[in-house]
DNA sequence: GAAACCTTGTAACAAATGTTACTCCGATTC
DNA sequence: GAATCGGAGTAACATTTGTTACAAGGTTTC
């Protein structure tokens, strides 16, 4: 058996902690594009995120998406958290938006390490924070701003995410994400380009500036 | 000093959490309409909610409101275990939508609890899991709701939460808690009217059936 | 290389929501 | 009781977003 390496979430966990995970956690690749998590599953494992992001989507019943928020390095994803610990079904679909090297932690050691180690209280707590700011932004968003400015965030924070000022994906991915059409989309796109915010290409977007 | 009648919150946690909860609360009783934490305010203590229920509402720079959902009985708000242990400023403004009598706990005793009691560990993450669902519903409702599906909820939920069919309010205090305008709530009540969905009168809305 | 397919651009139109302006009416104030 | 004010009804219009339809070029498949 592989030994973990653990150095990217070295400072997060005090020592102890460190080998428990290394004891009972299993490493994990997932390549660009995979489902993680999918609409009511059950969750069994608690996902620690080495490297990568993970883009975390809510959907209707009729199948409209919309894109919720991306979860990277240092953080777990509070809906699974969620699911854990409500043993309740998942309430969104998790997708990697990028590779993604990752810890799956069985469940049944969330709630002994919660009593146990203050670090853990502390990731687990930081980790539900930020997801509920997530929330409130993605709501912010929705409520107070126009299409067009949730377009220029949007692609803001992918190209942060992806580490890239070019970014790969049609018009119609777009729609989906932010629960538009592709019409909508690419009308908004060519009038960023007339603003000089992007240039557009054939399924590429590049941010300027 | 009274002693603090804790039989509402008698099940949620174990006889020895309870005495604590005896020793260092304060019991608090709120009247409807006062404000209960405003935005950028620093959160002290951990509310405990015994009756009554509270309104969480987000603002945005220009002013403009946006009611997020409401917590009653039996839970705590998340937003402000948030600032407890971000040590953070409320994101959010929490009002008294009805007369409410709760428990203040002072924040220095969040982190202790959490890992002496197992029944504070569920409290607090039972608290988290609603209000991320929370989140969730009003996510899915400005996104995948028309305005007149998010009026109806919006009444359903009001009635719900006053235990009352009928609901004392303007049109325009609705708009705000929707986001919306006056003459556009105006509008569509008149149409849930048409279709014998509410009674209006001067102030008043009542829910039919 | 022809056919099929995918991506994007664009126009015309439809629907949902927001804005402005004015009216009416009941409640409150003086 | 006259004047004022707040709440509600309504019409006309503006804006934002969504829909349908079609065309023009790339790309892929065979």
């Amino acid at each position: 058996m592989k030994t973990l390496d653990l150095s990217p979430i070295k400072s997060l966990f005090e020592s102890e902690l460190l080998l428990e995970i290394e004891k009972v956690g299993i490493h994990k690749r997932i390549p660009q594009g995979e489902l993680m998590i999918d609409l009511g599953e059950k969750v069994q494992f608690i996902p620690l995120i080495l490297e990568g992001a993970i883009k975390v989507v809510r959907e209707d019943e009729s199948g409209d998406e919309l894109l919720l928020y991306f979860v990277e390095f240092g953080y777990t994803c509070a809906m699974t958290l969620n699911c854990c610990l409500g043993h309740s079904k998942s309430e969104i679909r998790a997708l990697c938006e990028s590779d993604v090297s990752l810890i799956m932690v069985p469940v049944q050691h969330m709630d002994p390490w919660l009593s146990q180690f203050k670090s853990w209280r502390s990731f687990v707590f930081n980790s539900f924070n930020t997801r509920l700011s997530e929330m409130l932004k993605a709501v912010d968003a929705l409520t107070f701003l126009r299409l067009d400015e949730r377009l220029k965030n949007y692609l803001l924070e992918k190209s942060k995410v992806l580490k890239n000022k070019t970014i790969h994906i049609t018009h119609f991915e777009i729609a989906s994400d932010l629960n538009s059409s592709r019409v909508v989309i690419s009308r908004l796109l060519k009038q960023l380009e007339n603003d000089r915010f992007v240039a557009l290409g054939r399924n590429t977007i590049s941010l300027i500036d």
